[in-house]
DNA sequence: ACAAAATGTAAAAAATACTTGACAAAATGC
DNA sequence: GCATTTTGTCAAGTATTTTTTACATTTTGT
């Protein structure tokens, strides 16, 4: 299930797929990954991610 | 790092590694590793952690 | 002290996250 | 309309999580 809350994070940061990747140090692929949701990124990526939008976990990862 | 809010969730729910470790279906080794703190699990893998023990990521998975 | 349960740890194999490179489609700005 | 950026996707390879098996140590209860 797409992450829409992390689409819309990055949004209102006004930053790129790709910008963010460079940020949490993976590839742009990987972001784009986690954002369509087809995967099961490790807590660390998440956290890097959190952090580069500033969100926490729960706002970003946490089920709803 | 080790995971001391874990651990103490753990606790206060009275439950062992090994029967956490099977509400969340991983091995025992896997939950004793993430609470030892030595390594990266997947998102899932906390999320299943967390609807365990009634706590959100961020008490349990956020950095502090 | 003793038995049983719980925890710590290690090594090899299996599963899967992540990378790299590449190309097409869609969106954005001029 | 055109160029540029951004996003979507695929396939093959690498890195790391997780499993399995096994044994040692520590803790708990009687």
């Amino acid at each position: 299930m797409k992450n829409l809350r992390m689409k819309s994070a990055r949004a209102a940061k006004d930053m790129s797929q790709e910008e963010l990747a460079k940020i949490c140090n993976v590839s742009r692929q990987t972001i784009n990954a986690v954002e369509k949701g087809d995967y099961n990124p490790t807590i660390n990526l998440c956290i890097a991610i959190c952090k580069a939008l500033d969100k926490t976990l729960d706002e970003i990862f946490w089920i709803q």
